[in-house]
DNA sequence: ACGAATATTCGATATTTTCGAATTTGTTCA
DNA sequence: TGAACAAATTCGAAAATATCGAATATTCGT
């Protein structure tokens, strides 16, 4: 089955569903609230048939309607089941204390992310001390190639899935010392896998180190990573190398507390 | 509109999408996930119409199906959109330093919860350092009559709203110790309003005692509460007095900073 | 109280969903 | 290996339901 933008697409998906879906997509993007208007505007559609939509959308609390304003929001409802999937991922129970653990001893950021289609996605995240707050957060996703996280997360992928993360996702510079060749990144994660962690030097922002450490399920598989985030005034000589030492055996630490449960 | 079981009802709302969100809700009660002939069973429509629903839900990645059963779950992301909603209650950031510090000071758990519904919905928690986790979580409802968090949230509404609540929810008994008649209630909360802080001794879980203060948004309306959550053995006597301080000192603490911050 | 802007309802039309039956896929056990 | 079963998935006809633009109602500002 062709549509008119030539575009082949499964047939079997229902239309109205699919529109709802999108709508809740359109408000994720717009954290302060959309009208009517504007969503409808915003992915051509009918005002009337949009209104359908989202008043179904409200009544079950996946969207709110301000009642100031009359505008739509992401609604409660999906933060509840949002917790739901969360509690799901049983690596959570098992690294949390560790993860506290680490950010205590350093007072710095610590996250725990995995790959989802080509991307990190955070997890969990356990802040600094400080005001400081990173460009980072729960549900958040950041491009693998130049993440203490994603590498680590890459390093123990085969060739050839690297190589398709890279031709879906490219190799994007979000600073000047982000990696952007594919010869470079196949070099860092030969070094990342054989030193076992992850080093990002200002990749992701200027200014920003990260050490990332691989967490592998029951079955060995790496499917998780921890990182530990500072500011480079804050983590090098010394004090990295103890950062580094106590991130590999954190992450350690939760893949036998993996293993033990099953 | 009075459909066949005799409730009114909008007519406006679209019946796939309505089947869609249910599909999602039923998915949210069965953590281990679901099969498709399990879903249709539960919501008493024809495996083919399911089919289409889940199908684009999955295509859109709020079910997930599991590559070994084929069984269904709630999907990755719902957890994203879930995180949004959750980042968009500015309380978080102002709430979570003080509530660490809080947690820090007396290595019990700490929680964030609001009313919704006539229910307590907890926003966030902070673990113990113990193993002994708590039957809360973030995402979670309890009922507003026996928890701290709750008796303070009902203490600074109205006795219109407090009724309401009341006439909506019941008061069910969670334990021997959970008040259960009205006028009970309406003593307690009074008693909670003069003192500035709630005390669930049990009600809610047997040799669980927890202290709930009011957290005021800019406006000074008590949206938000947060409590301490202990066993019974650790809070009692001197100790407790402290934690009572404590909690009260941290809820203005959280409040203020909301002040600031318009 | 008026006008403008927005949300909401209406009703005819036909597209899309729906449903049960048929088919395919996958798994278990001989 | 293959037969028998159980599950998911596809099919196709029938019509119920979503869709759309126009009409109406509501809200807001001045």
């Amino acid at each position: 089955m062709v549509n008119k933008n030539g575009k082949t697409e499964k047939s079997s998906r229902i239309q109205s569903v699919e529109r709802a879906l999108i709508i809740l997509d359109v408000l994720a993007s717009k954290s302060e609230g959309m009208s009517l208007a504007q969503i409808s505007e915003e992915i051509g559609l009918p005002k009337s048939t949009v209104h359908g939509l989202i008043t179904t959308l409200r009544d079950y609390d996946y969207v709110s309607q301000s009642n100031e304003t009359g505008n739509y929001k992401l609604g409660i409802h999906l933060f509840e089941l949002g917790s739901k999937v969360q509690r799901a991922f049983n690596i959570r129970d098992a690294a949390m204390p560790v993860m506290k653990k680490l950010n205590k001893q350093f007072g710095e950021t610590v996250h725990l992310g995995a790959e989802d289609n080509g991307e990190v996605l955070y997890l969990e995240k356990i802040a600094a001390d400080s005001i400081f707050s990173i460009m980072s957060d729960v549900g958040i996703r950041l491009p693998m190639h130049c993440s203490g996280l994603g590498k680590v997360l890459l390093a123990n992928k085969s060739e050839a899935e690297v190589k398709r993360v890279i031709s879906q996702r490219g190799l994007p510079a979000l600073t000047k010392r982000t990696i952007t060749t594919q010869a470079k990144l196949k070099e860092e994660l030969q070094r990342v896998k054989k030193r076992g962690y992850a080093l990002d030097d200002g990749e992701i922002m200027e200014g920003l180190r990260c050490v990332g450490a691989p967490v592998r399920d029951e079955s060995g598989k790496v499917l998780y990573a921890i990182s530990v985030s500072g500011l480079v005034k804050d983590m090098y000589g010394k004090r990295l190398d103890e950062v580094i030492n106590a991130t590999i055996q954190a992450a350690d630490e939760i893949s036998i507390a993996l293993k033990k449960r099953g």
